[in-house]
DNA sequence: AATACTGTACCGCCCGGTCGGCACCGTCCG
DNA sequence: CGGACGGTGCCGACCGGGCGGTACAGTATT
């Protein structure tokens, strides 16, 4: 069920028909998420949407678990970039928060709002939430891990619906408080002590 | 326009079907406030409602309103009620945020979903954010105040969207933190240090 | 009897989902 | 070598239901 059995030779419908979801959601919101809209915006006709997506709610289920995957891709590949050092992960998952708040982001968080309609959608995100900070938490302390990570989920959350109270410069801050959070030292015992002089001319080491 | 011109005697009726859109929102999601949800659930019939509020969209907006201004009033409780110290604005913000995840709270949640998809109606939102941000950062420095601001909002975030990764436990150890956090002198220039000895600690696994 | 609402039948629209059809393509048989 | 055949991938008209919104008759309170 996750895939057709069949996706013979035509896996690239599937996933314009995606992409074509995703643009829809973009523009006009989750509330527009139209099979009729995705049809017309994947430049095919609702049969054929109907035809790879046999329910509304199997096209929304692959849209989810793209982005999950999506996401869990771009994490490794952050991850791998930086030194195996304590906290690499943590600070990769920063970095990748605020990577560009890009398409994807966007499309989650307009995604979040029609799950949260339908738990049962919302499951295997849950799922992949929790794993997630396990996977964070593994090498750091706990008391630095959970703050690095909600102030991270905070500012994604806030950007995300535009009800941020930062300025772009602002934000820049905020970020490279969280990188230095990151690192390992950075919290002990219940203290969470970023390093770090604050606002460095740009040294950034 | 706030308030009906008329509403001579009964603000009352309208107070009702607020709590009913807020009861229906609870139980079944932002996708199901429908007006006759609505109606039936306040034991009054569709056209009861829609005297009260001309179309879906007032309702909406009064729900938002009265959100805003409850959430407003409890912070400002809550401020009362702590020591005129610094921190105590911010203080307040983390206390409040986490008093129970009430009702109020999970309607809120609901609701962006479903102002989402509508950045008109988000506007008011978006504005008593940003204002509230700047009160809680009065009398603490940027840093400090911001971090904590994130962190709890990421917290009550994860909470109600039920991606928490925290079990209950955890969860109280983190709002001690965030309270220790946002004590005057808890972050220096750029270094956010929380006082206090944690009690255990545990280890991690 | 007027005012201030309530109850309900109804309308038009939109959306998810169905259904019969069709074009294309490889295959098999004469 | 070609034409009938089946099946895969897609089309698009249609349906039923639910929604927001309207119209208007009813009713209680003053």
């Amino acid at each position: 069920m996750a895939d057709k059995p069949k996706a013979r030779g035509r896996p690239s419908s599937r996933e314009a028909m995606l992409d074509a979801a995703q643009a829809v959601v973009l523009e006009g919101g989750a509330g527009k998420l139209t099979l009729d809209a995705v049809a017309r915006r994947a430049g095919v006709s609702k049969g054929g949407v109907m035809y790879n997506f046999p329910t509304k709610e199997a096209l929304l289920k692959a849209m989810v678990e793209r982005l999950v995957e999506h996401n869990r891709h771009a994490h490794a590949q952050v991850t791998a970039s930086l030194p195996d050092r304590p906290g690499r992960s943590l600070k990769a998952y920063v970095m990748n928060s605020v990577r560009a708040l890009d398409v994807d982001d966007r499309v989650s968080g307009a995604l979040l709002a029609a799950l949260n309609s339908d738990r049962a959608l919302l499951a295997p995100v849950a799922e992949y939430f929790n794993g997630r900070f396990a996977r964070l938490a593994q090498d750091v302390p706990f008391e630095q891990a959970a703050l690095v990570y909600l102030a991270t989920e905070g500012l994604w959350t806030q950007e995300l619906l535009q009800l941020s109270p930062f300025n772009a410069r602002q934000r820049a801050q905020l970020v490279r408080m969280l990188l230095r959070m990151a690192e390992p030292g950075a919290v002990t015992a219940g203290k969470a002590a970023a390093q770090g002089k604050t606002v460095r001319k740009k040294g950034k080491s």
